[in-house]
Parts: structure tokens; C-alpha cells; sequence
DNA sequence: ACGCGCATGTAACGCGTTACATGATTGC
DNA sequence: GCAATCATGTAACGCGTTACATGCGCGT
């Protein structure tokens, strides 16, 4: 998957493995991240693989930066997955829910905490993207290409959005339907 | 984590590893499933921790079942872990919405075929979930330590089925969106 | 005779996580 | 002088997935 992920983003411009894990802290970690060590190891698969070409940039100073560029063999991989409908629904794998569920022999105190906690969670998360919005500049015209791709990522924006208020909403319900015990 | 969601149904009562797969493929796989592959290795690495103990059952006819008992010391990791609040918001993992942001370049019609069907796809987990509810025999008085069983098991269900209306009014909207281009 | 459900397991692989490791520059 | 940021990597581990593999009983 982060293969896709490093592939989708050379697409638009050669870019270091550093840079990469910025960029996708920044964007894609919302409902998909990494860890440095995973996107400098795919990046060099991705090499051996022929999807991708390195040179290093011997940095005045910084150290050396090896920067990937994307191949024809990588497009097309970009592509093809791209075009590869996906079929099922994705897996939800949510521990807090799987702790829920076994929660009723607990301390109903201590389960209160963990859902105040995660309330508290949530509400940092939904302020990030908050404040990705405000910060998007609604270019009234510029580059289409550049305003569909924004298009685009504005929609899983949107649904990190609606999907981190239903969690603290549904967070609220259920801390009051604890308390009431 | 599947290794907690074993001990959590063992402390119940003995189960057998099929039993066990049954029984998560209808409660807890809504938020964290499994493959019987791993539910019997995990199984017997319980078993080798001496967290469950197991005794083979000579089934007249049917194959040998082996049915897995809690210990103890299983008893205790389950506690502990229950009782270690979670620190994190668990991390989000949807494949659709990585397309989805790089999705600019592909065919609209494409995109939209594909968001056509995960529409379909989440509703009917979502009627799955109602399902679940409908079948749930609202127990006007019983055991109050099923009750409170019943009660954050419901939790966990009322989740899912906000998650999936979220989802699927998301996916709507956006469809729509992607036809007003 | 064939397929399905019951029932159990192993093996290999892939992906993601954690920890280990280095070294330079910049700001306090 | 020390911490943080830039920048890159390796190694080991754990978990989850896919595929392989077996064999009985029951219904059509």
C-alpha cells in the first residue's frame, strides 16, 4: 500500500525519502501513514524494482539526500492499481471498540477516563484538519489540474471530518450512557 | 490484539477454536476480524504461555475438537490489559480514501463506479448491523451481569452503524460532487 | 458423485512496527 | 554545551494474510 502512496506522490515531482515522510505526514497520514524507516526501505524496492530512479544531491553542508524520481514502469503501476476497482469494503480495526466490548467487568470509573481521553483525542484530530481547511488557499482560479487534484483531496479531508464528529459524538452519547448506570 | 479478544470470550466460557472464529465473525469482526489460520496459532501460543489450558473432545463422528479453557494467569492478562487505558486514537487504515486522493487523473466515470459500489457495500454492513440490533432479545429483566454485558456490546454497535451511515451519506455527497465536475 | 459445513492445522510471505544506529547543522 | 531538526539507513520482530492441506458427515 505505502508503495501506491510513494508512487502517487513522485508522480507529481522527484522528491527525497525525508521529503516524503513529511508530505505524507501532512496529507495521507490521516487515514494512512509511515514510519521513516518503512518509506526508505520501499523506496529502495521500488528502485530494485525499476518503478522508481535515485541520484544523490550532495547538499552544501546537509548531508546527502538521495532523490527518487519516478519511471514509464512506475506510472504505469500507479496506473494500473489506480484502475483496479477496489471490491470489498475496508477492514475496520479499531481497538478502542474491541476494549469496549470487553469492558463490562471493569471499572466503570477507569472506562469513563479512557472515553474522556479519547474524546479529548479526537477533538485535537478534527481541529488539525480544521485547520488544514482554513489554511487550503480556495484558489478562485488557478491551474485546473492543480484544483482537481485539491478536489479530490478535499474529499478525504471532508471524510476525516465527518468521520472524527460522529466519534466524539458517538464518544459524548456514550459517557453519558455509562454515567447513568 | 487478537490474542485479548481470545482470552475476552474464553473468560466467558471453554470454546473450541471454530467456536471461536464463529463468534467473532459475528460480534467483534465488525471492528477487528480474523483468519482461523491465526485463531489457532494464537491458540496455541496462549496455550504454550500457559494462559489457556485445552483438552481434546472425542466428538462421536464428527473430527476432534479441542476446547480451550482459561487459566488464571490468563484471567490476569486479560485484567491488565483491560486496565492499561489506551493513550492513542487508534490509527485509520482506509484504502479508499489513499485512491481517492490520487485519483485527479483517473477517468470520473471510473471513480465513480467505484464509489457506486462502496455505497453498496456499506449499506450492506450497515443492514447487517441493524439486523444484529433487531435480533437482540432487549432482555426486560435478566442477569444484570448480562445486561451490562449487553449494554457495551451495544455500544460498540451503535458505532458501526454511525460509522457506516457516515460513510455512506460521505460517499453520496461525493458522488455527487465528482458528477458536478 | 459432488459440494458444503464442520473442524483443524502448517508454511510462507508481506507489511508494518520498534529499536538500534549515525552524523551534520542550527538555534538557544 | 545541548537539544532539536535534518537526513538516512539496518535489523529484528510481530502480526496478519494467503495458500496449502486434510478428512469426516450430511444432504441432494
Amino acid at each position: 500500500m505505502i508503495k501506491f502512496i510513494l508512487l502517487g506522490f513522485l508522480n507529481y515531482q522527484p522528491m527525497t525519502g525525508y521529503q516524503l515522510k513529511q508530505t505524507i505526514d501532512q496529507s495521507t497520514a490521516h487515514f494512512w501513514h509511515a514510519y521513516h524507516s518503512q518509506i526508505y526501505t520501499t523506496l529502495r524496492q521500488l528502485e530494485k524494482d525499476g518503478l522508481v530512479t535515485s541520484q544523490m544531491l550532495q547538499g552544501e553542508g546537509s548531508p546527502d539526500r538521495r532523490l527518487y524520481t519516478i519511471q514509464p514502469a512506475g506510472q504505469q503501476a500507479l496506473k494500473d492499481w489506480l484502475d483496479t476497482t477496489q471490491k470489498e469494503a475496508s477492514p475496520i480495526k479499531e481497538e478502542l471498540l474491541v476494549r469496549l466490548f470487553f469492558s463490562a467487568q471493569r471499572d466503570p470509573q477507569q472506562v469513563l477516563t479512557e472515553l474522556r481521553l479519547q474524546c479529548e483525542l479526537h477533538q485535537k484530530r478534527l481541529d488539525a484538519y480544521q485547520a488544514i481547511v482554513e489554511a487550503m488557499p480556495h484558489q478562485t482560479q488557478a491551474h485546473s489540474s492543480l484544483q482537481r487534484d485539491q478536489h479530490f483531496r478535499q474529499l478525504t479531508l471532508d471524510m476525516g471530518m465527518r468521520f472524527e464528529t460522529t466519534y466524539i459524538t458517538w464518544l459524548q452519547d456514550s459517557i453519558r450512557k455509562i454515567e447513568a448506570l
